[in-house]
DNA sequence: TTTCTAGTTTAGAATTGTTTTAAACTATTG
DNA sequence: CAATAGTTTAAAACAATTCTAAACTAGAAA
């Protein structure tokens, strides 16, 4: 998967909290930012947060909680994806028209964008070197820089 | 609208070809990338490289149209919208999941996106500077580099 | 010019991704 | 345990875009 830069902290992540005690870290997150750990959220949040960094749609994390058997309406995984977001706990991404993908990496980083895989991977934020950028519109301030390279397989 | 360094170039097009001979810029476009000048493509060619640089959805262009007692419908603003993107006669911007907007401006540049207004800026290429970029994924090679600034009105 | 044909346009239906609704359910507080 | 505020749900609604198949048109050939 040619992604060496995040494998350490992956595995790191998992082996710390989620072979032994699988809610602790679910349960700690939604603690963190005041929403009620239901049932739902939990089993969403173990699925993202588990499982390393990981982009993902709304529609991938419907499917892969039916696969793990857990009964959630894709109206809630959509619900949860935006309330996670507004937390702070996911980033969303979006790189194409009514393409737009959750990131359970919210620290500073960019993105390689492969289509026609509609694939994204990270960019770890030092791998780029971002100087000078413009001040903002006047009555704006900055939030924050997307940088996104487009990369087209052979 | 705090444009500067493209106002020029406006300036200079519309004056060179659109004011005189309304349909001579719109004609040479079609047939350099060999588009059949319809009427319909005609129009929307005319509406979208007259008034310098813009950002339009299809929404926008097709209400333009309509405007401009243009007949022609939904659909053929949007073939048309991607056949010109494919002959790079516009760059396609996504900025948010199910927003998309056509670029008149082909040259390399960036962007400022202002919400919540979803407006977009144009950030001259020069005034962004990118040094040391990763180098793609196996497999793959780059296309180009999006950088989005998104900032929000106070 | 007329005829032919491939390319183009169209209205409307279909599709996709997402949001809303209102009712049923559930975690927490007292 | 009861009250209540927050949550989940299926289903409908919605917005943006794409598809379809029939009607139309630009340009080439006769």
């Amino acid at each position: 998967m040619s992604d060496n830069q995040t494998d350490k902290t992956v595995e790191m992540v998992s082996e710390t909290h989620a072979s032994k005690r699988p809610y602790a870290d679910a349960l700690l997150r939604l603690k963190q930012v005041g929403l009620r750990p239901t049932r739902q959220r939990m089993a969403l949040a173990k699925l993202l947060f588990d499982g390393g960094d990981q982009h993902i749609t709304a529609e991938d994390l419907h499917g892969m909680a039916r696969k793990a058997t857990v009964k959630v309406s894709l109206a809630t995984v959509y619900n949860t994806l935006h309330q996670f977001k507004e937390s702070g706990l996911l980033r969303e991404v979006v790189v194409g028209p009514g393409r737009s993908y959750f990131d359970t990496n919210t620290h500073a980083h960019h993105h390689f964008y492969v289509e026609p895989a509609g694939e994204l991977v990270d960019i770890p934020v030092d791998s780029v070197e971002l100087s000078r950028l413009p001040s903002p519109p006047d009555g704006t301030v900055m939030d924050r820089v997307d940088v996104i390279i487009r990369v087209t397989q052979a």
